[in-house]
RNA sequence: GCCGCGUUCGUCUAGGGGUUUAGGACGCCGCCCUUUCACGGCGGUAACACGGGUUCGAAUCCCGUACGCGGUACCA
């Protein structure tokens, strides 16, 4: 057996939440960097929530992000299988085990009965009423009835869930490998439910049951699971098994302040699935590296890593303790950083299927001369095509920013300048010439280079910036290039 | 409300009793490079939540307070 085996336990609830990903991204670096198992765990124990594709959607995410697991649905291995559907009849022995060994007990009160109770609770002072070691006393349940009318009601087949009987007073108090100590008094807990009536169980029986079963050794996630934990210790307690170490992750934080939500991050303009980001064409080593370091970090000075060098770095004892806010700006300058450290022959395939998307069809060799040109100044690889749509066809119309550039004497410069470049040969036609050219013309005319770059800029683009000029007119050519400049000296004078 | 967990520049963080005039990164500002826009380089801005202890000495340890966040379901 391996030392370490860690699981990525999502509900198929919808698309993957950027949060998750970044669970499932410590998860897996904590695994690799161990040489241990990574473990994809599908939780659809709520089949009112189950979203059809939902687990595709978190499959293709985790794919896209260059994290691959070992084993989980489509990939079984010898703990299978892997969703917790297909595991439900596995849950009942479990939770009987515990009635019989007199640490659960069957109830059988109604939705509406629970609700009376804590309606009535809440009436009489209490803001939290619990179904606990004092109320349960007057619950309908296997506690309080006589063993042979709740023989009754079983037989009947009654509805009735099984819930953990939680000690009157008690101190759990476990180790997290981020919090260190932590420790709850039962009095606080309440008898969670462990199998519900129609049979499935709750995420804390299947959770714990699960772990134990596929030895999971670590237990890494959100920090919104630390008030639960308890009930998960003590449940092993009375299984009579090994706890995995557990280590709860601060919460990923919306600039306004808690948790990240969908509601949140739509209204500040954060992306909130990974889809949203793969759609979006951000490169997957931007959003794991920025992930990665929202929370943690590896204790010197460097911010860029690849997925190899943050397993090489990665430790839990380095995770942060508080929440992380979310910088869309930051995740912006990872992009850029990792999109211009790719050549033109990486990035290629990507910008022509995004060209197609636009309606364009590049030319391998011209697109692999615009890449070099424009990739400092890209935030995104569809910017290529967005921001450098000039390269395939006329300015339909110029930029309000580029016209404030054109001004009195503009048009007559430019056709000093067309008179000079129309004659050029071909093999004459290079950047070079083309710069050179530009300086007669302005020595001819005692004006400065603005006066003449920045209308030629306009003309051939329609933009007040861009890509070095010159090497752009070479590649645009000379016709393209004469054509535009009269078009543009005719629409604008 | 109760329970739990947190709190270092605007943001992500380093630092875990003296090495600190608290370091880096993003952002922002300025300069250089470039007769565009960027990239790049250099520089600047800006933080130990508060109050008590402990100690020769506290951002660092302890206690309180405040604030924030999470949990408080037959949801995960």
């Amino acid at each position: 057996m391996k030392d370490v085996r860690v699981r990525f336990a999502p509900s198929p609830t919808g698309l993957l939440h950027i949060g998750g990903l970044r669970t499932a991204l410590y998860n897996y670096l904590f695994a690799k960097s161990h040489d241990g198992v990574f473990v994809l765990r599908i939780e659809d124990t709520d089949q009112s929530r189950y979203v059809e594709g939902a687990e595709n959607d978190i499959i293709q995410s985790l794919k896209w992000a260059g994290m691959n697991y070992d084993e989980g649905p489509k990939k079984p291995g010898e703990f299978g299988p892997y969703r917790q559907s297909e595991r439900k009849g596995m849950y009942a022995k479990y939770a009987e085990q515990l009635v019989e060994q007199g640490h659960a007990y069957y109830a059988f009160d109604t939705p509406e009965e629970l609700n009376k109770m804590r309606e009535r609770l809440k009436k009489s002072g209490n803001p939290s009423p619990k179904y606990d070691a004092i109320t349960r006393m007057s619950m309908q349940n296997s506690l309080t009835l006589p063993a042979e009318e709740v023989e009754r009601k079983l037989d009947e087949g009654e509805d009735y869930v099984v819930r953990l009987k939680v000690p009157r007073r008690e101190t759990v108090r476990f180790e997290d490998e981020i919090r260190g100590f932590v420790s709850f008094e039962t009095k606080g807990l309440d008898d969670q439910v462990l199998l519900k009536s129609d049979g499935m169980p709750t995420y804390h029986l299947a959770n714990v049951v699960d772990d134990h079963l596929m030895e999971i050794t670590h237990v890494i996630r959100g920090e919104e699971w630390l008030s639960s934990a308890p009930k998960h210790i003590l449940m092993y307690q009375y299984f009579g098994w090994n706890p995995p170490k557990m280590a709860h992750l601060p919460l990923i934080m919306s600039p306004s302040g808690g948790k990240l939500s969908k509601r949140k991050a739509e209204s500040e303009g954060i992306p909130i699935n990974t889809k949203d980001y793969i759609e979006q064409k951000f490169e997957p080593e931007a959003l794991v590296n920025f992930l990665a370091y929202l929370g943690w970090s590896p204790g010197d000075d460097t911010e860029i890593h690849s997925m190899n060098e943050l397993i090489e770095l990665f430790s839990l004892d380095r995770v942060s303790k508080g929440g992380a806010v979310f910088d869309y700006k930051k995740l912006t300058w990872y992009n850029e950083h990792y999109l211009r450290e790719k050549s033109a022959d990486e990035l290629f395939p990507r910008v022509q299927a995004i060209a197609k998307e636009h309606g364009v069809n590049p030319d391998e060799n011209y697109m692999k001369q615009i890449i070099p040109l424009m990739k400092d100044r890209v935030t995104k690889v569809e910017d290529f095509v967005t921001q450098g749509r000039f390269f395939f066809e006329d300015p339909e119309e110029y930029e309000d920013r580029a016209l404030k550039k054109w001004k009195d004497g503009s048009a007559e410069l430019l056709q000093a300048y067309v008179d000079e470049i129309e004659g050029l040969d071909e093999d004459k036609f290079n950047a070079k010439v083309l710069k050179d050219k530009i300086k007669e013309v302005i020595e001819a005319n005692d004006v400065g280079f603005g006066k003449l770059m920045m209308p030629l800029r306009v003309a051939v683009s329609g933009m007040g910036y861009g890509p070095d000029l010159t090497p752009t007119i070479e590649l645009l050519g000379k016709e393209t290039t004469t054509r535009r400049i009269n078009k543009a000296i005719e629409r604008l004078g």
